[in-house]
DNA sequence: TCCGGGTCTGTGACTTTGTCACCAAGGGCG
DNA sequence: CGCCCTTGGTGACAAAGTCACAGACCCGGA
């Protein structure tokens, strides 16, 4: 479907390189975005300076954030930046329409992604309010060595992982230190090697 | 334009008394679901037996959680009660689609009605991260304080106030008792009266 | 009127998390 | 080699959450 869209001129594709900005909070929301290639991620900033991850984008998903202030003509509230090298496919706000009024396939693709998102934004906040960081640490270093196609190290600094599971930077260097001492992990500079998934795992459960 | 679907026999209405469960975690959602009088709570319901407010509808609002469940056809995943006696609007999916394909007015105001409720949701998630316990319960009763006509008593318990703001029951006792310490406020059993509005309100810009 | 079981609220003791202020180690580069 | 920037480590302390219980209030039935 994207495809006959981008044929049709209806969409355009753009590449962009890693760590660009896609929006930034307040920015006026002009276009619907299709990543194809590579991931996003999108977070909340809030007044003290913060970050928070809200969620990534990849695989030929659109983004929520977008379709919600495309449907309210207003502005972002949150700011997208590219992961890795990106392929993004774009379609202006009056093309967007066009289609949600003509194409019961294009209102499908949207309003799932926006049900699958929403429904996901509201786990994690549920596990954020009730899991520990210990559990939400395990959580994430479990789901990056998943993605890792094979050997078991995760490049990530601390700073990702806290911004992550919605944490401190001091606090996940020491409770790495602690997966250390019980012998779940091994730490290096920039990257963690996974040395008993099981042991993680059992954490989750707890 | 509701007026006008009731009419046509579109949508039905409903009363329901106070306390009365509208949806529960894990039941289908069959209905779009429309608040004319009265509010109604919706709350995310933890594997701990926790629950923290996610919004409240009133005033011809729709439900979020409703709709991105009807579009996506699956379960909810979170739990709605009526917090006084409630006049609701039904309308089945088959019409809900129906009207979703056919009136691009229908189109808008569930879409403005997501957009709104969706930002609003982003807002509460970076207030709990960033704000302090005594910033977010300066903040609830003050808006309580604004909803109660005329004098400032506000007559909920330390549990409803400590869902409210995502916290523990206890810490919410031990922070009023602070309040009032200051003078505040005044806490009598299930009900506080506001002294000082300016000091309160000082308290959020910190 | 008194009793008994709810529902609220208060409190101590302790754990977990977050914050602040530094410092140190590693790594690239002129 | 020295400089600087990013990353990670740590102590001290503050804020928040948890657990376990005790008391206070409230209403209805005996």
């Amino acid at each position: 479907m994207i495809d006959k869209l981008i044929q049709s001129g209806a969409a355009v594709t753009k590449s962009l390189p890693s760590e660009q900005a896609l929006f930034c909070l307040g920015d006026t929301c002009e276009n619907f975005v299709i990543v194809q290639k590579g991931t996003v991620r999108v977070e909340l900033l809030s007044t003290t300076g913060q970050q928070m991850l809200l969620y990534r984008i990849q695989d030929g998903q659109s983004c929520v954030m977008t379709t919600s202030c495309l449907l309210g003509n207003s502005q972002y509230f949150a700011q997208a930046f590219s992961e890795t090298p990106v392929d993004i496919v774009l379609m202006s706000k009056t093309k967007f329409d066009e289609q949600l009024e003509g194409s019961s396939e294009f209102r499908d693709f949207v309003f799932n992604g926006f049900h699958r998102r929403f429904a996901e934004l509201m786990n994690r906040t549920a596990e954020l309010v009730t899991n520990t960081v210990d559990q939400r640490l395990a959580a994430v270093l479990l789901a990056y060595s998943d993605d890792s196609n094979s050997n078991m190290s995760i490049v990530q600094t601390h700073q990702q992982l806290a911004t992550d599971i919605g944490s401190a930077r001091e606090v996940v260097s020491r409770r790495l230190a602690a997966f250390e001492e019980k012998g779940f992990i091994k730490k290096n500079r920039g990257c963690i090697e996974i040395l008993d998934v099981a042991k993680l795992e059992k954490l989750l459960s707890k």
